[in-house]
Order: structure tokens, then C-alpha cells, then sequence
RNA sequence: GGCUCAGUAGCUCAGCGGUAGAGCAGGGGACUCAUAAGCCCUUGGUCGCGUGUUCAAAUCACGCCUGAGCCA
């Protein structure tokens, strides 16, 4: 059985979960559905990022213990995946015993290849960035440029240093050789320049911080987060009753298919962590995918321009399906896009309840009147609009996620019913009812239900719960979110529904949302 | 300062050398199976600006402007 796995970064818990960690995490859920549906054996691994000294002093400031705040906030995250219908099988938290043990471990086997060094390190560290800055890039004041509400503090410590410099060559060939690495194209070509401009070693340690892992070979120190959280990604491939070790991680599912990220941590995903793994001789995750930036009507969210989307606000408001259609749909992954509450609800109106949702109601109505409530006989006539658009249908879709082009693996199904609802109007139906045209009736109603169910089916893996509303409506037992068909051939062949199944009454599978008073000068 | 990507209808975007396109939104119409949905017609654009190459440029080249980003 083939085998897909795929990982959203380990969010970092200093706050709540925000808007951008949700469209990651929807967009990796849609590609893991798809995969289910493909029949594959599929692994989604979320999880969070707990060290460091960000967590630390924001714990300290609300008067909590580090691990309790921790645990408050992993809460958030699993009750906002669960709002926003995630199937995730892994969870993988940084502050897991279990990954202590996978990080020592991997710590001693690049020790042991002699990438790790001590080192006396000077500068500017600012610890939102949980990095070191140059003089020269510091706002007036020694503000951080990402941060310029916060001063870098100066730091003048002994730090470990893992000898990224050591790996450039093989990082190169790695590029060349993988073109698909680091996609999309843009955040590739970012990569490139970057190595090309010569690696630095960086530090993995920091001093006077409890927070984290103690180093294996000098307890004064402490893991460096980022060194931390990426083999996260490795402990979370451990079965639950499993004796943790870095042999027993890799031994199924590494390396993942993908890691999907925003475009904010892609040096460390594309640079840092392929090095460490070359250096600690692991296999490398087959694909780095990048995506983009949300803004909120056009601008970018601060705190201090107060347009913060929270999505628990929407998820509450909308539901997961809607929110996932929008974001999936609308925002083309990889580049950034735009949330705007007007075309939010104007979009899932036009195409999940008018052109989809409505067009499953009017043919069942048909179906129920002329039909006796059952699926007419299967009518497959090879020159029929619809089929010519459905029976590639699924072959392009498939090839649509594969590029991870969500917006057109919507966009294509999406299509269909569109044509389906001109096609019912070109047919008439009611018409051939009045003329007792039984037999053409009939035809174009079987193609019509098609119509609808194809798209369903080839829609589920981003809004699995209106998918199952329609194939129940069409008299299937299916539950894409609890238990999806894995017979993915089977359901993309035009002319799967079977004649004679009994279809249910008709109910909207989607309500209309209304369009909120917009005040108008 | 260097480099990358983008700038096409109100909005989101496709087109990437041969008479400007789609979806949504707006306007009008005919129909009635339907979630006042759908269908048909329609308004709307000197394709960021300028110069050049070409019989022909949204499409190629150069320069500039604006936005996003990477690096210094």
C-alpha cells in the first residue's frame, strides 16, 4: 500500500493559534484526505514548539509555569483543529519526554561526526527571532527590524556550533539533483541564491535558559530551539507504544513526503535541516512546499492596526467547510492572499450553495417527480457535455494536488457542476416531463446526479462534511470524514452511481449565508 | 545597494507574439425543476508608465514607477 505523509510546522506556543496556522493546517488536512482517498496509507503530524526563551518569559509575565502555559495553549490548538475538521494522526510535542530522547540521540550522532563545536559568540540577540542580528540591521535604538517593539539584548556567551558550512556542496547537489525540493519556484530560487552566498556555521546552544533540552555534553547549556523543534518532526513518527530511539522514528515513515510551511521558517526547513540530517546520515523529507501570506483587506494583521482575523471567531461563525472552500479555493498555495469578509461569503454562496448545494436540490426534485425517488437507468453516451468534462475529471484533479495546486483541484470539479446547471437549462427536463419523454428525461437526470456526485466526491478532501450531506442525499452510506471510500478509480469513473439506488428528499446541503449590512456612504 | 516575483474589467485571476478573456459583483431579459438559486444577454479595460525590436507586442528587450519578498 503506498504510503503519503505530510507535516504543518510545530507552531510555536507563545500565543494563541492565529489565522496562518490554521491555513496551513487545512491546506495540509485537504492534501491528507486526498491521499486517503487515493487509498494511500496516510500520516498528517501536527503538533507544537514549546521551548525557548520566548516561552519562558511569556509564561513568567502571565505567572504560570513554562509547561503550564505550554499545556493551556496546546489545548487551543487541538480545539481549533477539531473546530476546523483536521484529521491528524500525530501530535508531536516538543516537550515529550519521548523527544528528549530522540534529540540526544540525534545530538550524539552529529557530535560524533565532529559538526559540533564550541565557540564564543558575540552580538545582538533578539529573542522573539530567537536569533542573533547584525549591527547593521538594527533599527535606531537596537530595535529588531522583525520586532520593533523590542530591543535585542547583547550577548557575549560560549555557544555549540553545528557546521552548516561543512554542507554546502552536498546542500547544491541536493537542489540540482531534486528540483522539486523547495517548491514553490520563487521560494527556490530564494534558497539558491542564499547557499550560493556562502554558509555559516550556527549555533545550537544557548546559555542561561532552562527552557529546553540540556546539552548532552555540557549541562550548563541548553538545545537551541529550532534544533529542537525540527526533529519534532521525526519523534512524532514514533508509534505510541514504542520505545523511543532515532532507529525506531525513521524505521516506517521517514522521511515524510512533505513538510508544508509557511514561507517565514523556509531557511530552516530548506538549509538547516537538511543539513543536520546529512550530517546525522538520515534519508531527507522528500519536498519542502512554502506557502503564502495571509492579509486582511489587502493589509497586512498587527496588533496595532487591530485586524487580527481569529479564527475561532470564523470557524464559530461559518463553519469548517466554508472557511476551508474560501482559503483553499480562492488563495492559490504558495502565494499570498487576501481574507475579505464581503468575497468570503459572496464565493461560498456562488459556488457551494448556489452552483453546487442548489443544483444536487433541483435534480433530486426531478428525481422525486419523474423518477419515483430512484436513480434512473445508467446513461453514459460518449458526446454529452458533462461526461466530456467528467471522465478526466479525476485524472486531473489528482495531478492538481500533486502539484499542490489546491485552486485548481477546486476549481476543476467546481466546473462541472456549473456546466451541469446550464446543461439542466438547455434540457429542460420539465419540458421533456410534459411532452412524456420519458426515456430523454431520464438520461439527462442520471447525467445530472453524476454531475453532482463526481464533483462531491472530488471536492470531500476540502469540505468533507457537505461531500457526505450530498452523497447521502444520493442514497450512498458514505461518511467522507469518518470512514472515506479508499477506491479512488472507482469513484472518478463517469457512470459509478448505480441505477436504482433510492435517493433521500432533498435538503440544503449548504445554507446560504447572509450577507451582512454593509454601511454605505 | 544587489537580486527575485508581481502589477490585465469594481474584486480574484487566466492569457505570455497575431483583432483583449473567465469567475464573482453590477444592469436587463426569458424561464420555473431549485437554497429569490440557475439560464441568456449586457455594462465595464489606452493589459503600471516610457522607449525600442517586429508587418504585428498584454505577450520580447531596456529603463522607470508601485507592491511583496530574499540577500547585503
Amino acid at each position: 500500500m503506498a504510503r503519503f505523509s505530510v507535516t504543518t510546522p510545530l507552531y510555536y506556543v507563545n500565543a494563541r493559534p492565529h489565522i496562518g496556522s490554521a491555513y496551513t493546517t487545512m491546506a495540509a488536512d485537504a492534501l491528507a484526505r486526498f491521499a486517503r482517498l487515493r487509498g494511500d496509507q496516510v500520516l498528517l503530524v501536527t503538533g507544537t514548539d514549546e521551548h525557548g526563551q520566548k516561552i519562558q518569559r511569556t509564561a513568567q509575565e502571565r505567572g504560570v509555569a513554562p509547561q503550564v502555559h505550554c499545556d493551556e495553549m496546546v489545548r487551543e490548538f487541538q480545539a481549533l483543529w477539531e473546530k476546523l475538521n483536521i484529521r491528524w494522526q500525530r501530535f508531536s510535542r516538543t516537550t515529550d519526554p519521548r523527544h528528549g530522547v530522540i534529540v540526544r540521540e540525534f545530538f550524539q550522532k552529529v557530535w560524533e561526526r565532529g559538526d559540533i563545536y564550541l565557540h564564543q559568540q558575540q552580538g545582538w540577540y533578539c529573542v522573539a527571532c530567537e536569533e542573533f542580528k547584525d549591527e547593521r540591521e538594527l533599527l535606531p535604538g537596537q530595535f529588531c527590524p522583525l520586532h520593533p517593539h523590542l530591543q535585542v539584548e547583547w550577548r557575549d556567551e560560549p555557544n555549540y556550533f553545528f557546521r552548516l558550512s561543512r554542507y554546502q556542496a552536498q546542500l547544491e547537489d541536493l537542489y540540482q539533483s531534486q528540483p522539486d525540493f523547495i517548491q514553490p519556484e520563487t521560494r527556490r530560487n530564494e534558497v539558491l541564491k542564499f547557499v550560493s552566498q556562502g554558509l555559516a556555521d550556527f549555533s545550537i546552544s544557548r546559555l542561561n535558559l532552562d527552557w529546553g533540552f540540556p546539552v548532552p555534553v555540557d549541562p550548563n547549556q541548553v538545545i537551541y530551539v529550532w534544533f529542537d523543534a525540527l526533529l519534532g518532526y521525526v519523534t512524532a513518527l514514533l508509534e505510541v507504544e514504542e520505545e523511543p530511539s532515532l532507529t525506531q522514528a525513521v524505521k516506517t515513515w521517514w522521511p515524510v513526503d512533505v513538510h508544508l510551511i509557511g514561507k517565514d521558517i523556509l531557511r530552516f526547513h530548506a538549509v538547516y535541516w537538511p543539513a543536520m540530517l546529512l550530517s546525522a546520515e538520515l534519508p531527507l523529507p522528500k519536498c519542502i512546499f512554502a506557502h503564502g501570506f495571509l492579509t486582511k483587506d489587502g493589509q497586512k494583521m498587527s496588533k496595532s492596526l487591530g485586524n487580527i482575523i481569529d479564527p475561532f471567531h470564523l470557524v464559530a461563525e461559518y463553519g469548517s467547510d466554508a472557511l476551508r472552500y474560501y482559503f483553499l479555493k480562492e488563495i492559490e498555495l504558495g502565494k499570498d492572499g487576501d481574507f475579505n469578509e464581503e468575497r468570503f461569503i459572496q464565493t461560498v454562496n456562488a459556488d457551494l450553495a448556489n452552483d453546487l448545494g442548489n443544483l444536487l436540490n433541483r435534480t433530486l426534485k426531478l428525481v422525486h417527480k419523474y423518477c419515483d425517488g430512484k436513480v434512473p437507468p445508467v446513461n453514459v453516451l460518449p458526446d454529452d457535455p458533462l461526461r466530456l468534462l467528467g471522465q478526466d475529471l479525476g485524472a486531473q484533479v489528482a495531478e492538481a494536488y500533486q502539484h499542490f495546486a489546491l485552486h485548481r483541484a477546486c476549481g476543476l470539479p467546481l466546473a462541472l457542476a456549473q456546466r451541469a446547471n446550464k446543461w439542466i437549462d438547455e434540457q429542460a427536463p420539465w419540458q421533456l416531463a410534459k411532452t412524456g419523454a420519458q426515456a430523454d428525461l431520464e438520461a439527462v437526470l442520471y447525467r445530472l446526479l453524476e454531475a453532482v456526485r463526481l464533483a462531491a466526491y472530488l471536492l470531500s478532501p476540502v469540505i468533507p462534511q457537505t461531500s457526505t450531506r450530498i452523497y447521502q442525499q444520493l442514497g450512498y452510506g458514505v461518511d467522507f470524514d469518518q470512514n472515506p471510500p479508499s477506491d479512488y478509480d472507482q469513484h472518478t469513473r463517469w457512470g459509478a452511481l448505480p441505477a436504482g439506488q433510492p435517493v433521500a428528499e432533498p435538503e440544503p446541503v449548504f445554507a446560504r449565508i447572509g450577507v451582512p449590512k454593509v454601511i454605505k456612504s
